[in-house]
DNA sequence: TCTTGCCTTGAAGTGTACATGAAGGTTTAA
DNA sequence: TTAAACCTTCATGTACACTTCAAGGCAAGA
């Protein structure tokens, strides 16, 4: 397959692939006679393993360092283990955070004003007043995040 | 409260802050006589807000533009209702594709050998014949992400 | 009065993760 | 045989989200 094709297969442009193995993400990829990259399913599976840890926020410095150590020859599975512990930590935060932002996103969606009538103004107000009422209430307690 | 305190207050860098009001994410800050800033709990909780929506994977631009379309005199708030469940329905993929990501690590997690006794080689060759394996039996399913 | 420590603005610099361009090679189809 | 459509490497450019720097002002304490 060359790199055309695996960029369609997987959805990374052939730039980014290019940059994915010269970096060292993915594994030295087997040359044809004239030079053209030949990329197998084995190459494929890395490159979407890449896309995956790459959406879910990892940087290629991380993700260089854990394929690093996954592929060395040395017995460094407590490496792993801890790296990759490590890394579902991180992922497991955001994802909770991010869960944080759903609920709240969804509360102001709930508490919008299905009737159109009112005026843009009048919903201004009723927010302005209950922003200061909550300054009243929770001033100090320190851990609004509302937008209003 | 001055630049510093606010920055303190909410993780947030001076600098950041400086160029939050640059970029209208937040509203224009009053000023001391000399011209300081004078940041109150309006403008704190803002700070906040653009944090949370920053950590989900909000950009600026999108920020700006949601945060306009609020802060307008108009009677948007269809467009704002629609941005919202936008931007919520961005926010879920990227949460399932997290947990998605999650689960992976974890099922790596839990296949891993405890007893180190296994040399790193030893380990290399049943992923390596367990992605044999997995050629053979799914090659054309295409749905593979796994590392090894 | 002079140093310390805060603040201001505006401009320029930085790191990440690619994207794009230049210059050239190969294969296929008309 | 010439154009189209791939490919290669290497170098440079770009977008985003800040950070850092430069040049200066204000206020308090030694």
């Amino acid at each position: 397959m060359n790199i055309k094709e695996a960029s369609e297969k997987t959805g990374v442009s052939s730039a980014a692939i290019r940059y994915y193995e010269k970096e060292s993400l993915i594994p030295p990829i087997d040359r044809t006679e004239v030079g053209n990259r030949d990329i197998d399913t084995r190459i494929i599976r890395r490159i979407k393993f890449v896309t995956q840890m790459r959406a879910a926020g990892m940087s290629i410095e991380n993700l260089r360092r854990y394929i690093e150590l996954f592929d060395a020859q040395e017995d460094n599975t407590k490496e792993q283990k801890a790296l990759l512990q490590e890394q579902l930590a991180v992922m497991e935060e955001k994802r909770d955070d991010l869960q944080a932002a759903i609920d709240h996103l969804n509360y102001k969606l709930n508490h919008f004003y299905d009737h159109m009538q009112e005026t843009e103004e009048e919903l201004r107000e009723l927010e302005k007043q209950h922003a200061a009422k909550v300054d009243r209430e929770s001033d100090a307690k320190n851990d609004e995040t509302d937008i209003h």
